[in-house]
DNA sequence: CGCCGCGCCTGACATTTGTCATGCACCGGT
DNA sequence: ACCGGTGCATGACAAATGTCAGGCGCGGCG
């Protein structure tokens, strides 16, 4: 270990970037070169910085994890990507992986654990949560189409329909015929659950 | 400061609860006796290790944070509560603070004013994020009636009225009117939207 | 005491939502 | 070119939801 890691650190909560920093900050091995707190402000600080870890939070503001994650694989591939989340919602996998992250870590496990994880993302390694990963395969792609998936995201503050309709300049009926085709992929028997579910598989 | 300040750590999150311990280890003048990771330990860490603060988030399974609170003010009334919490949903401060809670954090101020409010905490003032505050104050208590509270509560999960009505043993028609009522009083248009207003505001 | 206000409950009625059958356009395979 | 499958759109109909007026019991107050 001649060099040590360099690491970036990006989440949104401030007390929670900080005791990530403290705790791996133990690490006599790692470093922490940048902590920010908002999606995008994570290329320009990779750019800057050149680490050889990011750490991203899925959820924040400005631009989510996985978005940074693909901007950060576009423009330095050198940096590889740890994604870090609060709630290991199934679809976040899916979408992590295939944006280009090598590691996707819930905050659930041990803190001791994730030194290691960072070191062997840094080694080239996949790191993935057994059991998220479990979950995930069982919830599978989204069987929604992207009209419906559509329909529904604008569906989900609780819109009446007639609203939901202008909004995506649609007539009503084709909006209740979308949201009665999720209502039914989802084994949701009411638009609400609807929305629950495919927000929970990360489809929305 | 002879003698360092005792403190239990109690959060579901294994990762942030372990990155909490190493930044507050890192203080010379606070000693980290216990961390637990269900709200159902609280009580019973809280009783063996006596501890002078507790650090309680409030989203715990088995046990809230709030619930937890009452608990150790009744039973340890030595040991002070400081709540900490990833979103500030303003009603959740007014909960605290009845319950007890000396102090309540939301995870997004800076990792360095942890210890400090810890600090402040012990020494018998009480700690409010200011902003959080102000938004309590302007979503005032809940004008929500006992029955519609439970009524909006059974609801909740997308959940027609025809079930709701069975779980509380009422006519559709005095669920449909309770829902009604709370759909008004929140300024929502619909039980969804209801619900999303009441959850913010801490009235469910 | 008698009155008023408030919370709770209920059924009737209007509105919104969910389901279904149908038509149209597009794509890939034969 | 034809055909079957799929996604998108729409209106008619059935079911669930939201609104309203009214009845009942209780506690506070003149």
């Amino acid at each position: 270990m001649s060099t040590p890691i360099r690491l970036l650190l990006a989440d949104d909560q401030a007390l929670v970037r900080g005791a990530l920093s403290a705790l791996l900050g133990l690490e006599p091995d790692l470093e922490i070169v940048a902590e920010i707190g908002a999606g995008d402000l994570v290329l320009e600080a990779v750019r800057e910085h050149r680490p050889d870890v990011a750490l991203l939070d899925v959820e924040m503001p400005g631009l989510d994890g996985i978005s940074a994650t693909e901007q950060v694989r576009a423009e330095v591939p050198a940096t590889r990507v740890l994604i870090v989340t609060t709630f290991g919602r199934p679809g976040y996998l899916r979408r992590a992986l295939l944006a280009g992250a090598s590691g996707f870590v819930v905050k659930d496990t041990p803190a001791s654990q994730l030194a290691d994880a960072v070191r062997r993302v840094h080694a080239g390694l996949r790191v993935v949560d057994p059991a998220l990963a479990a979950d995930t395969l069982v919830a599978g792609d989204s069987p929604l189409t992207p009209r419906e998936t559509e329909v529904l995201r604008a569906a989900r503050d609780g819109a009446r329909v007639a609203v939901v309709a202008k909004r995506l300049h649609l007539s009503e009926g084709t909006v209740r015929n979308h949201l009665s085709a999720a209502i039914g992929k989802t084994g949701a028997d009411n638009r609400g659950a609807a929305v629950r579910v495919s927000e929970e598989n990360g489809w929305l």
